[in-house]
DNA sequence: TGATTGTCTTTCGTCTACAGTCCACGGCGC
DNA sequence: GCGCCGTGGACTGTAGACGAAAGACAATCA
């Protein structure tokens, strides 16, 4: 038996990097939303190439991944540009985050199990105990699991996808003013969660409706400087 | 002079074909969605290339593309195969299309200005002429322009890209099923217009909601053979 | 006879090289 | 001084080539 020769939990599994070209896409997406690469930036390719020890074909096909979900702007023949964001596209892209993440709390609010509702809650007391503490980054984290586990919870494999992508540009857009709702915020969490437990499929849609309005109207508020 | 040694009009150069992976990508697409290439098939990125005519490095761009737009799945150091859909999944994009599209109507009844309408009703007027007329294919073209007008009137563009997106999935996924509900469909969207040109939201919103979930039923009917 | 292993083919992942295109800069004429 | 044209450089678009991993098949040994 080999069973035996092999020091069974141990095998460390030949960790493969994986493709080049995710990689040096994460990387990318990395420094596009730390701000690294600054909106309306030119991006070279042999420069990035050069930069991230690789050949310029992976950064080609990375480029064009990060095309196609809106991060940059790819004009022919002249090469990639770092998208610039824009008032009207930024509210677009809040309408849509409410109404997709409304519709996962509805989902959500209909097929939760108990197992489910557990996790939230837990992820909640997580969340305000971050909160006490004055752990901004803690908090925000803290945050994005829960509405991902609200979507894993909602079942909806192609929405979840949307809203992760809608998710990812809209705190983008807005990392560059500080938002802390704080408290309240999470006050609002519980009763979503009360919400689903009840299996209230319409005041989970309007409990997460108000809260992702909220978020927007506090995100508009403080980027009008 | 060099203009006299040429054919003057002739000059049949201007025609720039734009970029060669945004051809080749729509060439498979166009092979997807008619059937040609059927889900689960193999593509491989020489055999494609050959077929082209080009090289295998536009291929693999338009792959990718259609890999991260859910047309194609691809297996690491195995190749590309055209995705196949599931049950599940063809459900979870008619879910996100009927929330997509009734957000168009409401959007679409807060902001339509009589000009709009106007087109509306010129585009259900020839969808009806060719429902009388049993021309199926006509009536599906002039469907899908209704819907995209109506998207257009919302002014979203993130909404009407994600639309857009899903929306083919959708009709890929049901094209081997006939579809026609001939009259119905468009005695609905006349109910539609008259919604927005009263700028009722709310009624555009659940006449789109319900419009959509009867054609999802008559796929499901369908589908279920 | 069955499992295992070695090899072999196919195909992808990556790199390098070349041609085409666009932009900027400088010279020239007006 | 101002505008236009030509030229140079830089970058992208495309092609071709090489190395590597995965699957298939046959030969070998228990």
């Amino acid at each position: 038996m080999l069973s035996t020769g092999l020091p069974q939990g141990a095998v460390p599994k030949l960790e493969r990097p994986g493709p080049l070209r995710d990689r040096v896409y994460e990387a990318l997406l990395e420094l596009i939303t730390t701000r690294a690469l600054q909106p309306g930036r030119h991006l070279v390719e042999s420069e990035l190439a050069g930069h991230l020890g690789v050949s310029r074909q992976p950064v080609r096909e990375a480029l064009q991944r990060l095309n196609t979900e809106g991060w940059v702007d790819l004009r022919p023949a002249q090469g990639a540009f770092v998208h610039e964001p824009t008032e009207e596209e930024a509210d677009q892209l809040l309408t849509v985050r409410t109404l997709l993440e409304a519709e996962a709390a509805r989902l959500a609010a209909a097929n939760a199990d108990s197992a489910g509702i557990a996790a939230l809650e837990a992820l909640c007391a997580e969340g305000e105990k971050a909160v006490d503490a004055d752990d901004v980054d803690g908090a925000v984290a803290m945050n994005a699991r829960f509405h991902a586990k609200i979507m894993e919870l909602a079942g909806n494999a192609v929405l979840a996808e949307l809203a992760a992508q809608v998710d990812r540009r809209v705190r983008w857009y807005y990392t560059p003013v500080a938002r802390r709702r704080g408290h309240q915020s999470w006050i609002e969490h519980r009763e979503l969660i009360a919400a689903v437990t009840d299996r209230d499929e319409q005041r989970a849609t309007r409990l997460m409706r108000e809260h992702t309005e909220h978020t927007r109207r506090s995100y508009h508020a403080r980027s009008r400087v």
